[in-house]
Parts: structure tokens; C-alpha cells; sequence
DNA sequence: CTGAAAGCGCTAACAG
DNA sequence: CTGTTAGCGCTTTCAG
């Protein structure tokens, strides 16, 4: 074919250095003479050279690349953050390889160990939670790694994300304060931390504030998916709940829609919070009202964390929590 | 630190057989006697020893890595396709360096550059245009590329997606049937061949079928945003259009969610059809009638494409369109 | 400021 | 069936 790949090598001879000349333009080494530094510019400008980036890792035992897990890039949630995180490392020259492991714990396995082999400078990891095996390997391997989007409950690991406890507390304090007398918890597995501890921890603070006591029946879960949120929905109706706090956007809507589709009046039947402050949530009419996360930024501030990490600095606090609001839209009364 | 990263040469010594040995087995080669690979494989076990990918790419000039170029993850449209990418690539041990392009030029030759430097066995493009640099580079790289979900006008890359004039002219069609006489055309840059070529040709189409002529000021050229939808809507109503076809399901729920504002009744006093099938389609209400096409397919469809390219393999058809329908939800009338 | 040389960890002929 | 020997293309001491 028409290009040969041309080399350091091709380069240093044709313009009459060295190999470690040449290199050392490439990195932008200040020991470089400046008329050198032309000279070798020109012809890796004449040759079109492009450094192998390859053997560069080999070499330097540097990938600048770094493994993101993602559950599912198709869920908004998770994409958002990968967003943030994408621009962040390419800020900082490293590029992503991202692997979705829908949550399986099989899987996650599967693609720590090819990222550690593809040796990634870095992980950036997202999911609900992580089995026992996972955070072995995490804190075997020198790599390092941190949670964006949940955090570790042993705190064994860094995080970025927000408060989930209170965030919660405040999402069913406000039902409450509407009037309403039960209020349902709809969330994914609640042996996942984010839901079984800290969420309902929230939820319940609200009851104990209130005066309500806790009751199980109020308790709903499910999977993430719209359609659990649908078939829910029939299951609502008709009972004594008016309210309910849903831990998952998609979820959310699957809820919003089959009360209205039942002919339930949302918010004046019924009202509705959701989580993740995720598009769907102001697609779907009524608007959800929804507790809002900083999902860019999370990702954004996860990576540069990351990057500190990587370069061995100092790090404060391991553990980030970004500040969250709470967006009162179309499913609540006020 | 606890791993001095044991290599093949460790194994080797450990084994007592040499290093080319040692690779045998971890590549599965068969001219190993099975004692010898027992004992081998006992002491990979034992040294806990993975291979350096790294080092590998660089010894067999493969990276086993892809590049994937995506205007941008959090767009559902693209993520599916990713997602297909992403599950066709791991089937045949590929990973996935993911980047955002926002479609915009420069950013676009930039990746695609970090790409070709990291030694990419293979790319896939996704946007819905190519300025000539980038075509010029693609052409000039050795590097396989398809594109998913879009098709170069030049036909010069090999591509998979729908048929993008067919399914408009049918959407469009059926508007028509309906009753509708002045049927809208909204769309992102007329400049992207996909919406001023094929979308524009099968609109046109339908309008001569049904005996209507072209007029321009039916014609909405915008941004893919939710809220550019929204703006349309204003835009839209009080005219005598009473339909549209829309090329992008976000916009297509900004106009939908702009008129139903406003209190013009859809499907009754207008009508819609968008575009991509996407999760927001029927998480709107009314729910979306849309052109579906199977996106996952389109971008496992792609990756399976560039597996085949990368291996050389003879390819009959590179320009692959697959089947695409026309699902009637409730924003037309049948 | 520049060059020589020794690898990084692994694959791939080539022998045997 | 197994070992030897070159590299792959680049970074990085170490001299000078």
C-alpha cells in the first residue's frame, strides 16, 4: 500500500538526529536546540509521521487511555455521565474505552480484567453496586479507579455523587407536606446500596419527621425498566396510596403513564417524584417532578478525580458529594 | 507494591519451557503437548500472569481495539447503535474506544487522528455527514471503516442503515392519506445529505404520488433539539399545516409537547410522524408514530460488517440497508 | 543540547 | 512439539 508507516526512526535519519531527538520533540522536551526542533518538525511535517501510540505505551508503561463501566450506555442516566466523563479525559489527552457490563456481575469481570490487560491507566466505574469479588480486585490492582454515580457503602473506594439520604428525605418530606398520608418507595433491588440503604434511609427520616410509621407494604421492588413501571402502575391503582417516590426516571415514566393511561389523575390523584433528573423526565407530560443531579458533572468531576489519582496527588477527600436539587414540575401539587 | 507484573518470561522460567511456549498456549495454538500446556497453564494460575496487551498489539501490529466515532452518547438514537457496536465487538474480542464528535469538524478529524495513532484495528463512523478532509482520510488510511446509521452520497464508504428515502416517502404517504394537504417537513441542516438528499427526495416523492406540489415554505430546517421542537410548534400553529413529518424523535417531542401546550389537539388537529424509533417516541402522549428501524441491528449489523473488512474477507455488498416499518401509534389518525 | 543503547512484553518466523 | 532469535516503535537513562 501506498504508506509504509513511517517511524521515529525514519524521521531521526532523514533529518540527521537521533531517535531520542526526535523523541523528544515529540514530547515537547524543552532540551531540544530550536533550529534542531525545526529541522525535525519539518520532516515529521514532510513524512506525515505519526507516533505509534502502542509502542509509546509499551515503553513508557502509559496508556492514556483510560476503562469506563457503564451499565448500559442506552440508559440516559449513565450516558450523561459518560458525557462528562468523556470530555474531561479528552481535556486531559486520554481516550475512553468503554464497556457496558449490564450490571452482571459475570460480565463486570470480565471487562476489569480485559481493561487491566489493555493496561488502562484508569477506571472509571458506574453501576448500582459491587459484589465482594469486584472490590477485591479493585483494591489488589494499582490501578486506580473510582465510582461515579453510586457510592462503595464500605467507602472503600472513591466516589463522586450526591446525597442520596437526603435528597430522599426531602423528595417524600415534600409529598408529605402536600397531604399525602401514604407514600410509596419504588425502586430497583433494594440489595443494591443506593436503594436498600441509603434512599430508604431517606424515606424513612421523612416518615419518622412526619410522624408516619414505616410500613412495608408501602415498599416497591422492581427493575429499572419503563414496563415495570406500567404494570406497577395497575397494581397502585386502587389502593390507598396517593403518592409515591420512584428511585428511576424510566421507571418513573413506565409509572406516569400507566396511571394516566388508567384514567388516574396525576398530581390531583396522585403525585409523583422521580430521581435522576434525566430527560425523560420533562418528555413525559405531566413534567415529573424530579430531585436534580449534576449527571455531567458528576462524570466530569469523577474524571478529574481520576486524573489526580493517576498523577498520585494528594487527594483531600476520596469521597465528593456534588450538591442536588429538587425540581417541583407537573406531578406534584405545588 | 505488592505485583511486580509478572511477564511471559516469569512463566517461562517457572515452566521451564521458553517464552515462545508460553504464547503458544496463551494463544490457544495447538502445537503444544498437552502436559506441557497443563504444567504452563498451572503456573499462569499460580503467578496470577495476564498478558500485556500492549505489548502484544505492539508485537503483532493489533491493537484488538476499534474506534468508534458517535456525535454524542446521550443521544438515544446513537447510543443504541453503540450499544449493538458495543455487543457484536465483544463477541469477537474487540474493545471499544468511544468518541464524541459533537459532528463537528474539527473535533472529528482530531479523534479520528488519536484514533489511527492508537493503532485501531478498525472504525466505525456514525453522523450524518463527512466533509471531504474527513473522506480523504478515510480513503487514505489502510484502516477499515463503516459507517452505521448514515450513508455517504458518495457511496465511497462502506455503510449500514435504512433506506432513508422509501421509509419518508411512505411516512409521508400515509400523512397524506389522511387527509392531510399541507404536510410539513422538518428536519435538521438540509446540508446533511441524509434530510436535504433522501429524507427531502422521498417527501417530494409522496407529494407527486398525490398529485401535490412542492412548496418551500413547508420546509422547517432546524437543530435536533427538544427545544427547537418546542419553538417550532409556535411556528406551526394558527398556519394551515396540519401534519408533519419529522426526521429526529427529540425534536419530534419538542413540537409534539409545543402544540399539545398550546392546546392544539394532536393527532386531531395535527398530525406527526418522526423518524428513529427511538425510547422517547413512546414515552411522549400521545406516543409518536414512527418510522422504526432497528437500531441495534444497525450497529451490530456494522461491527459484524468491519470484522469482516478487518479480516479481509470478500464483502459483496458494502452499501447494507436493512428493513425498516412504520409503526401507527397516536399522532396520526389510523 | 544530543546520541548510544538498553529495554518495555510479546509475537513470529525459522530451525530443529 | 519446542526453542532461538529478531524485532514491533518508542522512551529513557547515561554519557558526553
Amino acid at each position: 500500500m501506498e504508506k509504509q508507516t513511517v517511524t521515529i526512526y525514519d524521521v531521526a535519519r532523514e533529518a540527521g538526529v537521533s531517535m531520542a531527538t526526535v523523541s523528544r520533540v515529540v514530547n515537547g522536551n524543552q532540551n531540544v536546540k530550536p533550529a534542531t526542533r525545526q529541522r525535525v518538525n519539518d520532516v515529521i511535517d514532510k513524512l506525515d509521521y505519526r507516533p505509534n501510540a502502542v509502542a509509546r505505551g509499551l515503553a513508557s508503561k502509559k496508556s492514556t487511555t483510560i476503562g469506563v463501566i457503564i451499565p448500559d450506555v442506552t440508559n440516559g442516566y449513565f450516558a450523561s455521565l459518560a458525557r462528562g466523563i468523556d470530555d474531561v479525559a479528552s481535556m486531559y489527552k486520554y481516550n475512553i474505552i468503554m464497556e457496558n457490563s449490564d450490571e452482571n456481575d459475570q460480565k463486570e469481570m470480565m471487562v476489569l480484567n480485559t481493561l487491566l490487560a489493555k493496561q488502562v491507566d484508569g477506571i472509571i466505574f458506574m453501576g448500582n453496586r459491587v459484589n465482594d469479588k469486584l472490590r477485591e480486585e479493585f483494591s489488589h490492582s494499582r490501578t486506580p479507579i473510582v465510582f461515579a454515580g453510586s457510592v462503595d457503602d464500605q467507602e472503600s473506594v472513591p466516589s463522586v455523587s450526591i446525597d442520596y439520604v437526603k435528597s430522599t428525605e426531602e423528595a417524600v418530606s415534600k409529598l408529605i407536606a402536600e397531604g399525602n398520608k401514604k407514600v410509596a418507595f419504588i425502586s430497583g433491588s433494594l440489595s443494591e446500596p443506593i436503594n436498600g440503604q441509603y434512599r430508604l434511609a431517606g424515606y424513612k427520616e421523612a416518615l419518622k419527621k412526619a410522624g408516619y410509621k414505616f410500613d412495608e407494604k408501602l415498599i416497591f421492588e422492581t427493575d429499572y425498566s419503563y414496563e415495570a413501571g406500567i404494570k406497577l402502575a395497575s397494581q397502585l391503582k386502587g389502593t390507598d396510596i396517593s403518592a409515591a417516590f420512584v428511585g428511576d426516571d424510566r421507571l418513573a415514566a413506565g409509572v406516569l403513564n400507566g396511571l394516566t393511561d388508567q384514567g388516574v389523575k396525576v398530581p390531583d390523584e396522585f403525585a409523583l417524584i422521580t430521581s435522576n433528573d434525566t430527560q425523560v423526565a420533562q418528555l413525559v407530560r405531566p413534567q415529573l417532578t424530579s430531585i436534580t443531579q449534576p449527571l455531567y458533572d458528576i462524570g466530569a468531576v469523577s474524571m478529574r478525580l481520576l486524573t489526580k489519582l493517576m498523577n498520585k496527588e494528594e487527594i483531600e477527600e476520596p469521597t465528593i458529594t456534588l450538591p442536588y436539587g429538587l425540581d417541583s414540575r407537573q406531578t406534584t401539587k405545588k
